[in-house]
DNA sequence: TTGCTAGTTCGATGGATATCGAATTAACAA
DNA sequence: TTGTTAATTCGATATCCATCGAACTAGCAA
């Protein structure tokens, strides 16, 4: 295992998630997640936010990505939730902050 | 003083501040004054990144106006340096993990 | 003044991405 | 089968931004 090679790699991780995050709606997601303590749905959150499904459906991914949430599917509903791992890896404190 | 106001503008600063940490030169700057813990110059910071002086300086000014760093200018040159207040209450933690 | 050094700004370019409606897929229900 | 609901994907568009070289500004020194 290279030190550097290692480096790069979490670099990388960095930056895609300071990418994810750096977008208002994706923020407030996730700040909504913290919050309410829930796992919460496309459609709700869509609604609660006033943006299209499209859209949210897109940010969803975005942050499923880069490792910030997870997902669980019932059916044709998809419930996601934090990835507190990723928050305590990468940004330790963060959540608290909001 | 309304909260939600208060909340918003918070928010906007804290996109801001991921705006500026999602890429990847301006990461390695903050790490590179995180562990040399000194200021450096433009320059300096240029030859060591390889990038040319121009993109150094516009990452500079970005990362200053989000406030993550500050400016001691002597003469012609402009010392720059983490500014640990905005780390600590917008990523607290997150230097550590660098 | 004449250079030299450190940074900034400008203009142009190429690439990324946030957004929406429409079409599509998938799962369930009647 | 038909319809409904939840979410994804597709196209298109508009905007943002990282990058560079060149031109410029400002401070210092012969």
């Amino acid at each position: 295992m290279n030190i550097e090679l290692t480096q790069a790699a979490a670099d990388q991780q960095r930056v895609a998630i300071f990418k994810a995050l750096a977008e208002p709606n994706r923020l407030r997601i996730i700040r909504v997640l913290y919050h309410e303590q829930r796992e919460m749905t496309c459609s709700e959150v869509g609604a609660q936010l006033q943006i299209s499904k499209s859209t949210v459906s897109y940010h969803f991914k975005a942050l499923r990505l880069v490792g910030l949430t997870n997902t669980r599917q019932v059916a044709q509903t998809k419930y996601l939730s934090l990835q507190q791992d990723t928050f305590d890896r990468y940004l330790p404190g963060f959540l608290a902050t909001l």
